[in-house]
This record gives C-alpha cells, structure tokens and sequence, in this order.
DNA sequence: GCCAACGTTGGC
DNA sequence: GCCAACGTTGGC
C-alpha cells in the first residue's frame, strides 16, 4: 500500500464535505497538473492518503482510502486529465498543521515542505507513521489513540 | 490581499 | 527548443 497527500481548499471542498459522501466517495477532479495527475495514476484502490486543508486551516484533518482508479475527469473533456476516487477514513483528532510539519525536523523531507505547490503527492510510509502519530491516531487501525 | 514560487503557453 | 509573458497556487 502506498501513501499520499491529497491538497484541497476547504472553501472549494472541504474535509466535512468529503465526509459527508460516505462509502462512495468523490472524484478527486479539477486536477490540471501534469505531477499531481500522475501520482493519481499511480495509486490503486486500497491506497491511503491524507486531507490536508490549504489556504484556509493549513493541517491535515483526515484520513482518505482511494475507492476507484485512476479514469478521465468528468469535468473536462480535455483526455489529458485523469483522476482517482476518494472516500473519508477517519478523522484526524489532532490536526497536523504545516508549522508543526515544518518543526519537525524528521519531516523536513515531505513533499508538503520540499514542493509546496503540488497538490497530490507521495507520503513515505515514515512521514505516514510519524504524522499519524502526531494527529493522535493509530497508524494501522486509524482509531484515535 | 499580497506576492513569491513555479507551472504553462506561445512566439520566435 | 528557448524563454518571456502570463496564470495559478498557497503561505503569510
């Protein structure tokens, strides 16, 4: 299994709304960058990832499964753009926010702090495990700990 | 709301 | 294929 970091602003979609489609999830469209839309293209089904809130919040406050492959974005017929599916996991109870990130010296390497533009990208299992812990939750099981 | 960083576009 | 202009992201 492999782990990711998915960028929204709460504004445009927000944790509560991710919630708030259950089981069945949501594309995660509207992506238009050639990096971000290849990590989507990577992952498969099982996969897990992080909510992250930018603009607005700057933290992560949950956890997502991805429920579908990567297939073309429905909100553009341009066939360069595809996406995955995405469903709400759990809460993270203590959001991480990016100056914790930042402070953390063992997570100086994240994609969040190194290419802080890229909305969808790749988690170390290290940095998961880490982050996990610093949002209060368990890694494995996802219950708070 | 500003603006730095950076990705994309398009003329040559 | 270079690079200037432009647009967007996202932290502050």
């Amino acid at each position: 299994m492999q782990y990711w970091l998915f960028k929204s602003e709460p504004a445009t979609w927000s944790w509560d709304q991710q919630k708030k489609k259950g089981k069945a999830g949501e594309e995660w469209d509207g992506i238009r960058n050639y990096q971000a839309r290849n990590n989507m293209r990577e992952m498969k089904i099982g996969d897990r990832g992080f909510f992250y809130h930018s603009n607005e919040g700057l933290e992560i406050v949950g956890v997502v499964e991805v429920c579908a492959a990567s297939h073309p974005d429905s909100t553009t017929d341009d066939e360069r753009w595809d996406c995955v599916d995405v469903r709400a996991l759990a809460d993270v109870p203590a959001p991480v926010g990016l100056k914790a990130i930042k402070a953390e010296p063992r997570l100086a390497e994240m994609a969040l702090v190194t290419h802080m533009r890229l909305s969808v990208q790749p988690v170390k299992p290290k940095e998961w495990k880490l982050v996990c812990k610093m949002g209060g939750i368990d890694p494995e099981t996802l219950k708070p700990v």
